[in-house]
DNA sequence: CGGCATCCCGTGAGATACTG
DNA sequence: CAGTATCTCACGGGATGCCG
């Protein structure tokens, strides 16, 4: 316990080793990262590829609330990113196998932490959450 | 060991206790949380008052690239869920401080894992990345 | 000093239709 | 089956100006 109240190093708990991104675009890989698991797709899907392969309307029925359109551009962004890979069958008609590469599968380590957090505070955040709009309401509606 | 290759245990590696969701809105704490995260500010905020308390301008000028707007918009809504406190020092001119909740320290845990994992493989995404659009620019731009 | 209101733009993201 | 293309709307997020 040197420098944090939980006693994790990290680079967040370093004396400042991310410069806190001045510029207009972020290189920082950590708030980079952040986004990735932040957009609405990405996270169920390396789920659901955490599981086993899938083909695309395999994927398309099971998240079912996601356009082919997003899910075609989350994939891509995954694949770019080497999150995911994408294997083509030549056949008739053709099928696309969709797999959680190497880096894709120790992400889901980190990704637990933070979902396991979730789970654990969530009912904190909605408690908080609840008072704060009481209280809010009670400044806005009338002082009565 | 029993049903994932990294051997961490969490609600993402269960039969399927998220039961993406299927809805317009999420209900989960998961996505919740991942999309608090994920946004740009948020987590330079948490970083920043995980170190001591910071005034509104002091925070302003230490992240300089955001707005005074966005900055009142992120702390309200960390203030909402928990995260952070806001005190108000009735004193001319007025100053209020921030500062982290409990429940914001306990973030950084599982912030600091995957800030720990982007940081460690960053330069794994953004050799992907160029490897990816390489081959991209080579089937688009030209055939011959 | 610490905000809130307003305007304005870029992108995230869904719906739909068409193609190889 | 596995996408691509277009249209559209909603929201994130910056700039500016005013108020307690």
């Amino acid at each position: 316990m040197s420098d944090t109240h939980t006693g994790v190093p990290s680079v967040l708990t370093a004396p400042l080793p991310i410069p806190v991104p001045t510029a207009e675009h972020q290189a920082c890989p950590v708030t980079d990262v952040l986004r990735r698991a932040g957009d609405r797709w990405s996270v169920l899907i390396l789920i659901l590829l955490g599981k086993r392969s899938y083909r695309f309307n395999e994927l398309h029925r099971s998240i079912e609330g996601i356009s082919q359109r997003m899910l075609t551009r989350t994939l891509r962004g995954l694949e770019r990113d080497g999150f995911v890979s994408r294997t083509v069958h030549p056949s008739v008609p053709p099928s696309v196998e969709y797999d959680l590469t190497d880096l894709g599968r120790t992400f889901l380590g980190p990704l637990s932490a933070l979902a396991d957090w979730a789970v654990l505070h969530g009912p904190d955040i909605t408690t908080a959450r609840e008072h704060h709009d009481a209280h809010a309401a009670n400044h806005a509606g009338n002082g009565a």
